[in-house]
DNA sequence: CTGTTAGCGCATTCAC
DNA sequence: GTGAATGCGCTAACAG
């Protein structure tokens, strides 16, 4: 329509450079007119040789299964990819380990990784190195956790500080007249616990003042130290009738809570989904479960990497919050079919 | 490798015939060896001048805006699907009138849809209609709702049963004590709100007996009538102090429970995310919401029935549950800012 | 600066 | 029965 050939448009629509500005303005032009959007699945086709590759940072643990849950949506995800000729690498993160972080992210650049999936640990040193890769146009995703003050283009996971205040609200359904809180946290070297943290306390103080957080403990995420902190506080805290704790590492926790006798006690809200929550929320020893769909977030932050690598437009920085749900013992059953159908859906391993 | 053509590959690998039995089962085994996967997006760009066209059926109604947000879902997949060549027909039927939606889906054999989604109305005829439809080759997908009794590819809804549960659970969450319970529900000519009564029921009696289901009351979807039903319910049953009513058709309910002075006096846990019923979870005159995602139910429903069109292999009829989500007064902010991101996300208008 | 060409992986059509 | 050729829409490399 414009006289010209299709190599000369493409140039023109991506400002590549090398075309007359007059003819590439009377291009834009009737591209707008008609109301042109390239086709992606073309364009996936053919940038199939550029073989992209994603580099996922998580973190291995024998204690937290939330990050297995993670990897089946990652899956998924790596799953639609693969016919864009886009490849996964994953390297795991041993115990927390700043060092070890920092040497997988090193080691991603050295192999020339298009782009860094990241569950951030809190230190100054991941930050800085994060702060570089961005900046030299590596796309930098964190998943689940966020680091203060550095630079990255999309987060997923869930809004912290709103899951706090849902777990307020929660508790003051459950209890409208008021109660002795004991909130236990996981580790606050995870920036995201504590806004958690700020997100409850700021509504228990502005609409539930009935409820008195009596003490907010942080925990080890070590199964015995933290089996010995609860009993502790519990003793210490014997007027305690709502109790919060963690999911992912709660096991040590949630043993002290029924070893001190606070079941039936104490309503009990629990965040993520763990295999030890379920059955406790199967018991009826816990009142509900707020989980962040860690799947989901799996998912999610594969396709947002993807979708940075291919889209051609200039992505601004972007929160991507997953949901999270309030899931009580009735959605057991639902659990645990999704737990399956997930994991039916994927078609093959990893590489 | 086969020492063979990509022709002769092609017609193997999907049975088309006209190829040497032996030379056919080479070429599986080769294929299955290599764990061969045919690339998706290029089988798309290929078929891409089939021109599918997909007709969804919805239904108009000035009260109910739930289909507002099931359109929002609907354009996001449907955005999703021009890529390969996809075209979206959609079709209005008024009132929930069963002649009209007969029509409605005359209509779309007539102009030769290759796949229907519909918001079935429970009627015979159209039952009738469905059933010729989905054994003569034509995909047929329910969405919101389904039929009892009825040929079909897929539901895209929530799980009703569960979601009956869900309230019951929530309820007992909220007053342990136990109560009294009065339920309004939409029109039972919607088998799904038949569903969502037994889990109700069979949950509050098998597990939570302190609550006394006092009476359930179907509502008419008009909303004066269901006004005035409403009062005179409430003025029967004075002792009431739970109440669950109806989120979408709700306004008549709601107001009539606002002017017989329960608010605040009964726990009120509604079904469906309409504009009423948030104004209320913010005043804080409800309890909670119970949503179905009504926009990731229109948008799973385009790519399922995407899916069905593309995929090779025979899928077999497959639930697909939504699921739902309980709202407190916590989550407004996060489903104003949902609304808004959701409706900036899509593109381009339908045709 | 611009046009041409080839190729991404698959399906279809038409010769042989 | 089989192979070769063509096209889906886009990009990259190269030739002019």
């Amino acid at each position: 329509m414009a006289g010209v050939s299709a190599g000369t448009v493409d140039r023109a629509l991506h400002n590549r450079g090398r075309v007359n500005p007059e003819v590439a303005e009377r291009i834009r032009k009737i591209a707008k007119e008609l109301g042109y959007r390239p086709n992606a699945i073309a364009k996936g086709l053919s940038k199939r040789k550029d073989n992209m590759k994603i580099t996922i940072i998580l973190h291995i643990s024998k204690t937290n299964f939330f990050f297995d849950d993670v990897m089946i949506g990652i899956k998924q995800g790596y799953d639609e990819l693969i016919d864009y000729g886009m490849t996964i690498d994953i390297k795991y993160t041993s115990d927390f380990n700043a060092d070890d972080q920092l040497r997988n992210i090193d080691e991603a650049i050295a192999e020339r990784t298009n782009g860094i999936i990241i569950v951030p640990i809190c230190d100054s040193r991941i930050s800085a190195r994060l702060n570089g890769i961005s900046s030299a146009g590596i796309p930098v995703v964190f998943l689940t956790n966020l680091i203060d003050g550095t630079e990255y283009d999309s987060f997923v996971g869930c809004d912290y500080e709103l899951s706090g205040q849902i777990a307020a609200g929660l508790m003051n359904l459950a209890s409208p007249a008021g109660g002795r809180l004991l909130v236990f946290i996981p580790s606050l070297a995870m920036y995201g616990h504590r806004l958690r943290l700020k997100g409850l306390r700021e509504t228990i103080e502005r609409d539930y003042p009935a409820i008195r957080l009596q003490e907010y403990i942080e925990l080890t995420n070590d199964e015995i130290s933290d089996y010995q902190i609860t009993r502790k506080k519990l003793e210490e805290h014997p007027q305690t009738d709502q109790i919060i704790c963690p999911g992912a590492f709660g096991r040590g926790c949630l043993t002290a809570i029924k070893d001190s006798g606070f079941f039936g006690k104490a309503k009990i809200i629990a965040y993520d989904c763990s295999r030890i929550m379920i059955q406790a929320l199967r018991e009826r020893n816990i009142m509900a479960i707020i989980a962040q769909q860690p799947t989901l977030q799996g998912y999610t932050a594969v396709k947002t990497m993807a979708s940075i690598l291919t889209g051609s437009e200039e992505t601004p920085r972007h929160d991507n919050f997953i949901k999270t749900r309030i899931l009580l013992a009735e959605h057991i059953p639902e659990i645990e079919k999704s737990y399956e159908e997930e994991r039916r859906k994927i078609r093959g391993p990893l590489p």
